[in-house]
DNA sequence: TAGCACGATGTAATCGATTGCATAGTGAAG
DNA sequence: CTTCACTATGCAATCGATTACATCGTGCTA
């Protein structure tokens, strides 16, 4: 460290009082009288001290920071969900620490040790598919309360979660598509393995049962989350014998690469086929068609996250502990969904 | 703090050494016997030590982070970035603190906090937008040599940066343009005032000169780097009597809204014009038509702008403090582009 | 064998803020 | 005038790791 910046004793002395004064000045003016809170103010302005914050954490055993955790920084879906956290965190006077759970994998740490480091007072996970070990030990750690899950999360675990109405999602997605008039439906799913996958294939399901809707297996097509999943679920939809009217994809990306692959087999979206996503991402809007999806409102997921966890971190003043919030979706319909031809 | 995890006093205790022992036998093995080590070791695996990092970063003066900065998280263009950074850093043992300038801004923090606070030993920014004010404080900080600028930077300021070959990207997609045999060829700017918007312009011009190509002011379109703004300039470019017959576009997402737009007006790409982009961003492969694009090899830039810094804030072993790194661009041809009909 | 160098380890101060406890000072009640 | 209550403030220990300096022991050299 090169330079040196003033410390609370050089605010005592200027200010003529006791460090233990300076310091209950700054956390809790109410205490010190109105004569001193006057006479520390100058001093910190004079001195222009700033509170050395490895100090603080040090005495508080507080890190005043937060791990969030990414299944892999370069998707583009998590920026908002980042976005409302740090809102939160800023708040409260938090920072906000990013590590992706690869990366973590790979250097041979262990997500447990942001915790017992010092490092992070809590976490954030955006990344339902932890190892089920890496999962095991969170779980019995001693720090367990401190960690969160946010829009996806581990089935039969006991950690909090913040989410979005994935039933609900596909409920309204497959009603919007019946309300069209479309009587076969497909559903290109998510990764195998990850809990919205399920969520959102199970009750897409539901929904065409409870419908009495046409229904075949192979009407349900495994797809990923990345662009290239879309394309290959579109040859899988081109090379159906009996092809549905429309497509449900479990996500925007997974639509837009869906649409783009048929496109480049001469197939015309909404005019051959009715195509929706999930998630609402900035794009959704601006794609070739407009895509009709169902929103989820990610900022807020952000923001409900840091919320909830900073009431599991700080003192229990109002203890209002939610173990999960599950927020609205809701759908936004645009141009690549219309009544079957 | 509920959990009281184990310190080197236990460590030591357990080891039948000193603190000092143990501290220097985790840091700086070479130093101690192998005897010592092994007993340590044992005893660091017995107690289930962790090192405090808040103990650490008070004694040492550093705070083993860095906060990168971005003008908004919710952009998804940073997220490798990110990556790269993040890579990095974890390898030196060091933690990513995110942070928007924006955000921040509101908050009324102020930047340079996050430096004297000892929060962060140093910053990258990729926000080429800040307030000149805020730009003279941080120039003028004692601190001034941890901080580096990425992808943006600002021209007068003395801050190293990373990026990339802005000029040769503008360049080389005029001469593709060329080479396909256009002769009139627009240009999609980014938002006045910011850096990368000035030299890819002042480079289409440079270029449009050389190669003595016919060259209207209004051919030079404004924008900004965002979906609405590719709109926009699309319908600046049909409301043009004589349009040009190619486009290049300051970025992917302004390209991608452009041909958007113009599609929903009946024209096609690149039949009716060809269109380009800059930054390859992952969306750009799989668009209709695929985007052809200058590619930024973000993820390098990011690993770059991080070793850059590290290399400043790190004892200086090997003193290789670039001042800048400017990384190559290349020219990635898809199917936006084709020869004039 | 004395002297010295060097390797290994211990002692204790230190980083800077927080906070339990002690104390001084003030005013009111008895 | 004493005593009590209460407010404002100071003292000093504390959080846990690092490191300058001191010390001890061993082996080598003259």
């Amino acid at each position: 460290m090169v330079v040196k910046t003033s410390t609370l004793q050089d605010v005592a002395r200027v200010a003529n009082v006791s460090t233990a004064t300076v310091s209950r000045t700054l956390s809790n003016p109410d205490v010190v009288s109105e004569s001193t809170r006057t006479r520390v103010a100058e001093a910190v302005k004079a001195t222009g001290y700033r509170i050395n914050r490895a100090a603080r954490n040090l005495r508080t055993q507080r890190a005043h920071s937060v791990l969030v955790l990414l299944p892999d920084l370069a998707n583009p879906f998590f920026s908002m969900i980042l976005e409302g956290i740090s809102r939160h965190l800023s708040q409260e006077g938090y920072s906000m620490l990013i590590a992706s759970t690869k990366q973590v994998h790979d250097s041979g740490e262990r997500l447990i040790d942001y915790l017992d480091d010092a490092r992070a007072d809590g976490m954030i996970i955006l990344d339902g598919g932890l190892d089920p070990e890496v999962v095991d030990m969170l779980e019995s750690a001693p720090q367990a309360k401190r960690i969160l899950f946010a829009c996806e999360w581990i089935d039969g675990t006991s950690f909090p979660s913040v989410r979005c109405e994935n039933r609900e999602g596909a409920r309204m997605a497959v009603n919007h598509l019946y309300d069209l008039g479309h009587r076969k439906i497909a559903h290109v799913t998510g990764p195998e393995g990850n809990v919205l996958m399920h969520r959102r294939k199970d009750a897409f399901i539901d929904e065409i049962t409870k419908l009495k809707l046409e229904h075949k297996p192979d009407w349900i097509i495994a797809g990923e989350f990345s662009l290239a999943a879309g394309c290959r679920a579109a040859q899988a939809w081109i090379a159906l014998d009996d092809r549905p009217t429309a497509v449900f994809c479990a996500s925007d990306q997974l639509a837009m690469a869906f649409i783009a692959e048929l496109s480049r087999h001469a197939f015309k979206v909404p005019e051959d086929v009715s195509v929706m996503g999930f998630d609402d991402i900035g794009l959704a809007e601006q794609f070739i068609p407009p895509l009709t999806t169902i929103k989820q409102d990610r900022l807020m997921i952000g923001e409900t996250a840091a919320k909830m966890l900073m009431a599991r971190i700080l003192p229990p003043k109002d203890k209002n502990l939610n173990h999960a919030a599950v927020l609205p979706v809701s759908l936004v319909v645009r141009k690549s969904t219309t009544a079957p031809h």
